[in-house]
DNA sequence: ATATAATAATTTAACATTAAAGTATCCAAA
DNA sequence: TTTGGATACTTTAATGTTAAATTATTATAT
């Protein structure tokens, strides 16, 4: 948002390129939810069809980590799929602290079907940059995912 | 999310390009964060005496425009603002369908005592980069954030 | 064995977010 | 000038989001 703050040339250069960051990720994100909006998903209830798809049946806990999301949201995103039956509550075998999340076969077939959509999306959006400046783009992203 | 989407070479590239993308702008956005959570401002407040600083008063739908939201969101951050006296409603001079937002003085006091802290951590944030590596940066998400 | 701490999920309160509907005002064409 | 459409803001309903408190269970230390 600060197009305009004063400052020196490095602080200058930082500002640019994380105003980019920011606004290149807003407009993938909209582009990308285009996809799902038509299923009456939205975009927290994608990514955890998604990640119960990729990764199998998981506890709310690890699905609030690979979410990066807390535990009071998690368990709403699962109340409102499990209302429309796309995930399922299981007791855990051993811990009755914990239950285990998984995709009903509605479920499955929804994110299965949406995937190929979703993925053609991105790579259509991302083709605006050639395979070595992707490249580019993951190992200075990379580097600044995990920069104290 | 999706580590590990069976695809060819160039949809695999495309997907590790987005994920580092996003995964940064999520870190990114943690960590700035930390500088405005102890005065009490969420994310969309700062956001909002941000754009009135730099940008002077505004109507609603221009806030609305600049921060890529919806207008009845603006209404609400508007109005949580303006409990806090940190920014004001006044009417339009010309046209009485519209309002003016503007900082109080306590409001700029505030938005002025945190955006040196904020402009730092950005900067130290994107220090893991080179200067030219920024500008390799900025380039390639500006065109990623036009893209159709 | 029992008390204490840690873990897992949920609930609650406050704010954010969008879409859609509603109200008031402005503008322009007939 | 009046009617119709566009504009500006607000309200409403549903979902998301977090932090903090709550409940239940497990694990650990004495």
């Amino acid at each position: 948002m600060p197009t305009k703050y004063p400052g020196d040339a490095d602080e200058v250069r930082a500002l640019n390129a994380y105003i980019c960051l920011l606004r290149a990720t807003e407009s993938l994100l909209a582009r990308s939810s285009q996809n799902f909006r038509g299923s009456k998903l939205t975009a927290s209830q994608f990514a955890m069809l998604e990640c119960l798809l990729f990764q199998g049946p998981m506890k709310p806990s690890e699905l609030a980590g690979k979410m990066l999301k807390s535990g009071g949201n998690i368990t709403m995103v699962i109340d409102n799929l499990e209302k429309r039956k796309l995930v399922q509550r299981t007791p855990h075998a051993s811990d009755r602290r914990a239950i285990i999340i998984s995709l009903t076969a509605a479920g499955n077939k929804l994110i299965e079907s949406l995937m190929p959509p979703q993925v053609a999306c991105i790579k259509d959006q991302m083709a605006v940059l050639t395979a070595g400046e992707l490249e580019t783009l993951r190992e200075l992203t990379r580097r600044l995912g995990t920069a104290q």
